[in-house]
DNA sequence: CCAATTCATGAGTATATCTCATGAATATAT
DNA sequence: ATATATTCATGAGATATACTCATGAATTGG
């Protein structure tokens, strides 16, 4: 069966000129090419080169083959040098997935230097999942998931990127403005405004009003953030948002943002990923970026 | 360093499904290719496959290589044919060279059915040489020549595949048209046509004029065996020829071949070819067609 | 929960490959 | 012309590689 060595042979001989030369090129002795030579051609049942004189010339099976070896060699090279990034973890495809939707803020500000400290790996950005986050991490849909509920399981591993506190956001004019904090009693009169997920997932319920048996007046899903805190500033419900997103949009909205209850509602973010990719460096690589930006916002 | 057998490893599996079949497919043992596996991934420091549950599924690393092998492995097998053919002596470039003007004729007689014999083997005909037929095959530069002179040295092989008599064509009003045979002294008087190639080349002085010192009174040289014979049916000259091809032309131009000297001059034609090359079947085969054709045109 | 099937592993063997030490043929220099 | 250096070829022995066999551990489907 030809083999890139082969190749290699045919290539080398027919760059260096002389066996020997190529042997030694090829860091074997002459004579090990002079065998291997001989037991490719008989094999083949055809010879590739012949004697001339005391060189050699390419019979023209011979130069079919150094064909082949031109075009073939190349391409072992590049995967070869391909094998090697991935296996330092350089090269990739880094599929983040979402199960908060304000992080997606959040996640730009990591995405954008990310992309530049690992300028051969490629992300990508995925919210909907069939089976849940973490079914996408299994299913390899995804390889990172970033998510406020890190559901252990054996063969997953959850890194905490950042803490926050989840306030309600309301018009600046709205009463409970100015307040230190909220209870659940004071949003009955309210249109709450949230992401289209289910209602166990909405902290403000299950954290907030649920406890207190409380419901909002009317419960409006909006999908875009600056959509939402639009309404808001025209005063057309209160939303439940991580603080620093509100602090960053109150610079050119009148919304603020106030405390849930007097101990606040305290979330943070982790990022979770198969423990088999643990080695891989640019997953750490993101994670380790991802503690980072943290303290840039907070 | 990645070798053939390893794209061979990786495509099977991925066909496969299974180590275990891809072993079987592959006439080797399952054991055998985990060990092959195991080494190879350590050598390129990355895993290429992660267990599954009981199945293998490629890493990204390992979805590279395996584009590779799908890349490459079809083209190992097309040059395995092709090699195959060359060994078997039916694939190859016949280059044909002529030493013998007339013999163009003739030749192509040959070609036509050899092409259709030989439908993977290409044929080009050279008719100038820098140093000659005989050099032009130590070069390389033809594979076969077509000459009338077997100059016999070691390393080449002449084969004689016909035998002809070499006439003087006139035109049929011609006074010597009639005759058994003509003399030297006969064309004292006489325009001669030839081939342009030196007159020590040409039979009509070596092996006639020449010997008795006589020499026509006017010498033109002409390239086509078409409009040389177009000038002596128009009574222009005199030529010398292949009995065959004048027969074929005297059929429907205004011309007879007559004997030189009452012996006629016996040509022969020879295929001389490298004896290096004896072995390659179409070679061989071209020379068998070429005796063929010669009873053909006797 | 058992039987079947998967891949993994260690040890021993077979095979292929390489090196060393030459030889024969050819080219180059004296 | 003859010596010398260089080429590729070859045989034998050493080394490294790859393969098989027997078995184990993990997973899956009935």
């Amino acid at each position: 069966m030809l083999e890139r060595s082969h190749l290699a042979i045919i290539a080398a001989v027919d760059a260096r000129g002389t066996l020997t030369e190529a042997a030694t090129s090829l860091h074997l002795s002459q004579s090990a090419l002079s065998h291997a030579i001989r037991k490719l051609e008989h094999q083949l049942g055809t010879p590739l080169w012949e004697k001339e004189g005391r060189l050699l010339r390419l019979t023209q099976a011979g130069e079919q083959m150094l064909l082949l070896a031109k075009r073939l060699l190349p391409q072992f090279e590049h995967t070869e040098q391909l094998l090697k990034q991935f296996a330092r973890g350089q090269r990739g495809a880094l599929r983040i997935g979402m199960e908060c939707h304000p992080c997606y803020q959040w996640l730009l500000k990591v995405i954008t230097p990310f992309l530049s400290e690992w300028p051969d790996v490629d992300v990508d950005v995925k919210q909907k999942f069939q089976f849940g986050g973490i079914g996408a991490l299994f299913s390899y849909d995804i390889d990172i998931l970033v998510t406020p509920d890190p559901l252990r399981q054996s063969g997953l591993l959850y890194n905490p990127v950042f803490d926050y506190e989840q306030v309600l956001v309301v018009n600046s004019d709205h009463a409970l403005a100015g307040k230190r904090y909220v209870l659940p009693e004071d949003l009955v009169d309210e249109t709450l405004i949230s992401y289209p997920v289910e209602r166990e997932r909405l902290d403000i319920y299950s954290e907030f009003l649920s406890p207190a048996k409380c419901v909002p007046k009317e419960h409006k899903e909006i999908e875009a953030t600056n959509i939402m805190l639009q309404m808001v500033a025209a005063g057309r419900g209160v939303a439940a948002l991580p603080k620093w997103l509100v602090e960053e949009y109150a610079q050119t909205m009148r919304i603020s943002g106030v405390r849930m209850g007097k101990q606040g509602i305290a979330k943070q973010i982790f990022l979770g990923i198969r423990r088999s990719d643990e080695s891989l460096a640019y997953l750490s690589g993101f994670i380790e970026l991802a503690g980072r930006v943290q303290s840039f916002t907070k």
